[in-house]
DNA sequence: AGAATAGGTGACTCAATAGTCACATGTCAA
DNA sequence: TTGACATGTGACTATTGAGTCACCTATTCT
């Protein structure tokens, strides 16, 4: 399994998407602060906190009983630019930004 | 099947990855040529255009029995505004920029 | 027309993954 | 020190997805 396949496939799931969404509104949450914003039980969540953290997408630290989670923007970058051309980067968020403000309308 | 999910999906896959990296080197590819830099069957790559096709990441246009596929970079762009932050930005990119440089030095 | 070429469909097998549960460890506070 | 709290492990089930194959359609070229 290479670096690449851990943070693809951590991102494959929409629930850890939705971690990730929790943790860029906020950082530092502990797992059963995380766990009562899902559904799911915890083992569940606790599963895929894991997955986030092998792909070093999600940061995590131990204090006293707790770990507290931080989200790794890093990755997400890399991703970025294995795909999108440095010349023609701007044209392409101009094109992400249009999208988004016409999601944002309807 | 969110739009999300699809982009994510599609990209979980390293065989899909390996697709993107050859259209993002020449656009404009048939299935036969793409299949022939791949060891899987024209079976196989045709199911992983497919799905690139559906998450928006790939778009098709066919030219009589010949159909060309073409990298779409939108996606990827909009997955990199979730969750890096625009004030943010600059340091994590100098941060990938680092970690790139340092991969191609080893 | 007939052969070769490019792409397409539906069903199948095998492996990977999400989610749960019983059980267990370490930490804090009265 | 006892009970409550926060996190962790291994096994299990059900679902999903990758890859292949037999068979099919449409286009080009001689």
């Amino acid at each position: 399994m290479t670096a690449d396949d851990l943070v693809f496939k951590a991102l494959a799931d929409a629930t850890r998407r939705f971690l990730l969404d929790l943790l860029f509104v906020r950082d530092g949450r502990t797992l059963t602060e995380l766990e009562s914003e899902l559904e799911m039980t915890r083992f569940g969540v606790m599963k895929h906190l894991r997955v986030l953290e092998a792909a070093g997408l999600v940061v995590a630290r131990r204090s006293g009983r707790e770990k507290l989670h931080f989200l790794n923007p890093v990755p997400i970058r890399l991703i970025h630019d294995r795909w999108v051309d440095k010349y023609t980067e701007r044209r392409v968020s101009a094109l992400a930004d249009l999208k988004n403000q016409l999601e944002e309308m309807s």
